[in-house]
RNA sequence: GGUGACGUAGCUCAGUUGGCUAGAGCACUCGGCUGAUAACCGAGAGGUCGGCGGUUCGAGUCCGCCCGGCACCA
């Protein structure tokens, strides 16, 4: 007779394929139609907030996978503090300004910035922004990330870009802003100065050319008239703005001969050089003081330049004498003031040579590199060329090099106020620790922040000139005026109102007493821009606080906006802006290599999504250590999903053994819990209290680690494995199998709310299965995270099943090698004879043999005294044909307890 | 060149304040089951813990140097 119509099977609609990529977009509708994020915000109404800030992208393009990542983990922070409880609004924001955008707007127009109207350019730039902030948006969300999307923050909006304006009003007030003439970085394809955080490093090749400079007077030294000091340089087209060369105070240098006459050269360089120069035997020492008051002759004109000192040289490489140019490079800026230079800039906003380059006038800087080393070698003073492999700066936007170049530039002060925000980093919780180090490091070296750019997409720098005396105007009045109008009209206001429309009525120049006024042309650095979102976010919106509890980037944000939010918020406010800073690695390939088009290794999110869907995505965000880089590629994602496809069956196999389960009526309390579920139960509290720690510290690879282990090692192998029996067999609503669903109701519960933050969809669909689960909450992201110590941890079991299962290893090895003998198929037609010295473990197992049994799913289980070993013999009994066990008491085909269950 | 982080099985990760033969899952090989079946169970193989040296009775763990790919800064 076929019993299997009395067995009781697992049987769910849960479906054992996912098919993620279809079915989440219906998740999605649901929540939002249902409301999902203002429910989980009045849910925990009351409660103290978790502010996650989100540092806002830039709107020009498709999300890739590091903001993928980013946005993800983001999103795991916020769903994981709801349900502890705390209210965690998540405001997304927009990085709308600046270059890129101003570069992609022309482009897409095919115009030039010149041939534009500001107001028409600046027109084109936000309709360019609004519409990839649409289109990022639905990839935003598509990956699951739950928060205000029909309201995010936007740095182009009034409200926003009048609070920046505050931000340097306050900045101006305390001193902490300035005009001045200094070296930086400049852009000559895009015309604009560039700040720290928007250079990048390139690999280039450039010529290295060592060059002499007659010494035509030496006061202390006038048997060195008529050598040459040799310099060395890779900028040849900074020669003819050549004010100077620096040697160190304490260096020693050295008269040589050389084919090119007598040289002086440091002697620590001496080695390194003999070839290159050909250097012939040193004639004398010359201590560096020696030719204090020297005169040198230019390498371009016919003039004399002074030989300066100062700390900055070395002798580690060129020739420890160095090319000062005060136009064209920090150091030497800062030796011109020293000791008076000019400050000679022969190269315009275009990078084009000027009058004052003498015979290069009219050539770009680049064009005219390989004619002025021509004219030096004509002129007999160059050494020696070759070219050199090195680190030059480049535009993070065009790509192109850029150069130094002294200009009137507005500056943040961040030397003056170094020393609060060094203080400051240290009030900040780093994850991982070391990036409190970095901070600090950064800080320590950084020169003042230049501000002012030479374009029109972003806010105008609030600024007014006297017509008069031409004095700068700026005072807490008048930007407060300008601030107002923008907050109403937008920063277009700038262009379209004249300065005495911008200014409060009747404003005077408080030097001059004049009262016509021109407005300042140039805008604020977009770091500034996304640097005041602290203030113009946290500080306006109602549902935020300041600081924020949390900011979480990659590492490229140590010099970006981590850095320029803790530069205004000290300035302004004293405070960091943020609690604690996460930092993650960057997404790289398999290899560890960034991700390329020419490497061909480059993964998209959308192909991710396409094909797998967006929890696994999550999931293998989730996976990994993003404190490192993350690594991806197809393997990798392969193997995330099969983790996931082994947590989503047990699921699965978890809810098909609630179908004739509820939990008002038929739950056997946890803490009546015993045996085997008792076992399991303090299992269970032991990975929620592991998961709680690992959210808690952000170590979401924890989770993936330890929820696919109980998934996978106490739960399928042993527990529902061996709960089998008595869920198919057992009496419907015999206590021991009330016991057995209660468990597995918590575990599917609880497993549930510890992936909600990671599964969202996964985790919210399993919760629509789980019986009971909408009378606590219409999603599992309403429902509480479970706590640990409702699964209480009972020692004594935890120590017996420790030896029990013990055993029951030596017992799976031995049914092994009597499957591999061919004695035995499946292990319920084998018994087991366990040997055991008398004691402690003998007893045991002969008081627990049917627990034995089980656990080992074999029919019987005899122990006797002996050596500690294993034996398998075929089962003695007839076969049960309905619980398919051997049994004693078969009759009729039935056992006793089929009998009594089948009638 | 300077600074910093990283390096445990093919992959993703565990390895308490130094302490048994370095673990897990997946992938792989072999086998079982056919009442979780595009599932499930078991067994096996796989590692000089990047390398060298030091401290120690004992080092994956602490210290130094080196190597590798990486980031930031010159």
């Amino acid at each position: 007779m076929d019993y299997r119509e009395t067995v009781l099977l697992p049987k769910t609609e849960f479906p054992m394929r996912a098919n993620l990529p279809e079915r989440e977009p219906g998740w999605l509708a649901y929540w939002q139609e249902q409301g999902l994020y203002e429910a989980a915000l009045k849910l925990r109404a009351g409660a103290e907030p978790f502010i996650l800030h989100d540092g806002p992208p830039y709107a020009n393009g498709d999300i890739h996978m590091g903001t993928a990542i980013n946005k993800v983990l983001k999103d795991t922070v916020t769903r994981f503090q709801t349900m502890q409880g705390r209210p965690s609004p998540y405001v997304p924001g927009w990085d709308t300004h600046g270059l890129p955008i101003e570069m992609l707007a022309l482009r897409e127009m095919r115009r030039d910035r010149h041939s534009l109207d500001d107001l028409a350019l600046r027109q084109a730039c936000r309709a360019f922004a609004e519409r990839h902030i649409a289109q990022m948006t639905e990839q935003f969300k598509r990956l699951g990330v739950l928060g205000d999307w029909r309201n995010p923050y936007v740095t182009m909006n009034a409200v926003y870009e009048a609070q920046e304006l505050r931000v340097f009003g306050e900045m101006y007030e305390r001193g902490l802003v300035y005009k001045g003439f200094k070296s930086v970085h400049w852009c000559p394809v895009d015309e604009t100065a560039l700040a720290e955080a928007e250079i990048e490093y390139k690999d280039v090749s450039s010529p290295s050319i060592y060059v002499s400079f007659p010494i035509e007077a030496a006061p202390k030294a006038e048997d060195l008239l008529g050598a040459g000091l040799v310099i060395w340089t890779t900028t040849p087209w900074t020669l003819p703005a050549n004010e100077a060369v620096a040697l160190h105070p304490d260096l020693v240098y050295g008269l040589y001969e050389s084919g090119h006459g007598p040289v002086v050269i440091a002697v620590a360089a001496e080695e390194r050089l003999r070839e290159k120069l050909g250097l012939g035997p040193k004639l004398r020492q010359v201590p560096a003081r020696e030719l204090e008051g020297a005169l040198l002759g230019h390498p371009v004109f016919d003039r004399r330049v002074p030989v300066v000192y100062g700390e900055h040289v070395t002798a580690e490489d060129g020739t420890g004498a160095v090319h000062t140019a005060p136009g064209h490079g920090e150091e030497d800026f800062e030796m011109g003031r020293q000791y008076g230079l000019p400050v000679t800039v022969p190269v315009d906003d275009h990078g084009v040579f000027n009058a004052l380059a003498g015979p290069f006038e009219g050539l770009r800087y680049d064009e005219a590199q390989p004619k002025i080393l021509e004219y030096v070698r004509e002129r007999g003073r160059l050494l020696r060329s070759e070219e050199i492999r090195h680190q030059y700066p480049h535009c993070w936007r065009c790509r192109g090099p850029v150069l130094f170049r002294a200009t009137e530039q507005w500056f943040g002060s961040v030397e003056s106020i170094r020393d609060e925000i060094l203080h400051a980093t240290e009030k900040v919780q780093w994850v991982p620790a070391w990036g409190e180090a970095r901070m600090r490091q950064m800080t320590a070296e950084r020169a003042d922040w230049c501000i002012s750019r030479q374009r029109v997409w972003g806010v105008p720098i609030p600024a007014f000139y006297c017509e008069g005396c031409g004095e700068v105007l700026v005072t807490r009045e008048t930007v407060v005026c300008v601030a107002d109008i923008v907050q109403e009209k937008g920063a277009d206001a700038w262009w379209q109102m004249s300065a005495e429309q911008l200014l409060p009525a009747g404003q005077r120049c408080p030097h001059c007493g004049g009262g016509s006024f021109r407005k300042e042309k140039d805008i604020l650095d977009v770091w500034f821009d996304s640097g005041s979102s602290h203030a113009a976010v946290l500080q306006t919106r109602p549902e935020l606080h300041w600081p924020a509890d949390l900011y979480l980037e990659g590492p490229d944000q140590f010099r970006g906006w981590f850095n320029s939010s803790l530069t205004t918020a000290v300035a302004t406010q004293g405070e960091p802006p943020y609690r604690a800073v996460l930092c993650h690695g960057f997404v790289v390939d398999g290899e560890g290599r960034k991700m390329s088009k020419s490497l061909g290794n480059v993964v998209r999110p959308s192909e991710i999504l396409d094909k797998y869907g967006a929890d696994i995505l999550r999931l293998w965000a989730t996976s990994a250590d993003f404190t490192a880089d993350v690594h991806v590629n197809q393997e990798i994602l392969g193997q995330v999903a099969e983790g996931y496809r082994k947590i989503r069956n047990t699921w699965r196999f978890l809810l098909g053994n609630l179908q004739d389960f509820d939990p008002a009526t038929d739950m056997v309390p946890l803490a009546e819990l015993d045996g085997l579920e008792g076992y399991m139960r303090g299992r269970l509290g032991r990975l929620i209290e592991t998961c709680e720690r690992a959210y808690s510290q952000y170590q979401y690879q924890a989770i993936y680690y330890h929820g696919l282990n109980f998934c996978a090692v106490d739960l399928s192998s042993l527990y529902l494995d061996v709960r089998k029996d008595l869920l198919y067999c057992g009496g419907r609503a015999d206590r021991s199998r009330r016991a057995a669903q209660s468990f597995i109701w918590h575990a599917a519960s609880a497993l549930a709310r510890l992936f909600a933050p990671i599964l969202c969809f996964t985790a919210d669909e399993v919760w629509s299965y789980l019986p009971g689960a909408k009378d606590e909450a219409w999603s599992v992201h309403l429902a509480d995270f479970p706590r640990a110590a409702d699964y209480a941890l009972d020692e004594g079991l935890e120590q017996k099943f420790s030896l029990l299962l013990d055993l029951r290893d030596e017992g799976l090895k031995a049914l092994e090698l009597a499957r591999a003998d061919k004695r035995i198929g499946k292990s319920t037609d084998a018994d087991l004879v366990f040997s055991l010295p008398p004691g402690g473990l003998g007893d045991l197992a002969e008081r627990e043999r049917e627990l034995l049994a089980d656990l080992c799913i074999v029919s019987h289980v005899r122990v006797q005294q002996g050596e500690r070993s294993v034996a398998v013999e075929a089962a003695a009994a007839p076969r049960c044909e309905r619980c398919w066990l051997h049994r004693e008491d078969v009759e009729d085909d039935l056992c006793g307890r089929c009998r009594s269950v089948v009638a």
